[in-house]
DNA sequence: GGTGAAACGTAGGCCGT
DNA sequence: ACGGCCTACGTTTCACC
């Protein structure tokens, strides 16, 4: 079984360390990092290195400034289907795969079936993903769009 | 005035390769990053730190795996207040501020003021949250969640 | 923007606990 | 099973072209 590597039994309070200073800088170096949590370089690159086979950390990522890419329109959307049938989710979230205006995609309890969160240039930029690629899915049945002003807390890792 | 190093004109395409390459990745090491855009690895690590100090890119970070890490709830929560006031809104910022679980706070447009993504442990965590947290606050007027049963896309960087 | 070389960090074998 | 030491190797970084 590749990739289950399996965490042996709990975590301690280094591995929580470590994680939690990856998450703050995912770019600290082996050895910084390795002075921080109180461990030698070599030990502490084992227990990071456990931590990604097993799935613990999938990845690393640079965070971008939205505004200074170009980004002056965020908005959260909800999407209600027609039919609740796997075909007509399958076709809707390949659809959804493929808009670089989609970020995030969630399938949540409720009234209707998918929040979106969308992240466009403006506001004209939206309107045209909305009419053009929203309106046109045949399975889309209700959308409603909630505009995002701003967001006092964002941890988005 | 620091950090205001400026991005001199427009963002070229070479820059563009570099970012998505280290949203992609954010670890890549430099001489690998300037293979893939086709640069020696000193212009591509002047290119790298140029878009850091003009807070293009605002820091590098790990992605944990929600599961791995006791996360076993996800939902996104709407809050309205019962006054559009300055001042409500300030304390109920503050208050969403020191609660761990609550990760992302927006300020939408629409009936409801707040959009919430809330991570837990598991259902009972939420519920404590909901009722000693959510509840208690005098400001709270209408609470309305979605629990989160997957993500067909996720791009949260 | 590229080159080269010194400084630095990584990664893995080995041994002790 | 896990931590520390040592070292060969790779990467970063900087003055210079």
């Amino acid at each position: 079984m590749p990739g289950r590597a399996q965490y042996t039994g709990a975590m301690d309070s280094i591995d929580q360390h470590i994680l939690r200073a990856l998450t703050r800088d995912g770019r600290i170096s082996n050895l910084a990092l390795a002075e921080a949590v109180g461990l030698s370089p070599s030990a502490c690159l084992r227990r990071v290195t456990a931590l990604e086979r097993a799935g613990v950390i999938t990845g690393y990522r640079a965070v971008l400034s939205p505004d200074k890419t170009g980004v002056g329109f965020v908005a959260y959307v909800t999407v209600g289907l027609n039919q609740h049938t796997k075909a007509a989710q399958e076709a809707f979230e390949r659809a959804i795969a493929q808009s670089p205006e989609v970020r995030e995609c969630h399938n949540i309890t409720g009234a209707v079936e998918y929040l979106l969160r969308i992240e466009a240039a403006d506001l004209a930029a939206y309107k045209h993903f909305h009419t053009e690629v929203l309106g046109t899915l045949p399975q889309v049945n209700a959308i409603t769009s909630y505009v995002v002003m701003g967001s006092p807390k964002d941890e988005r890792a």
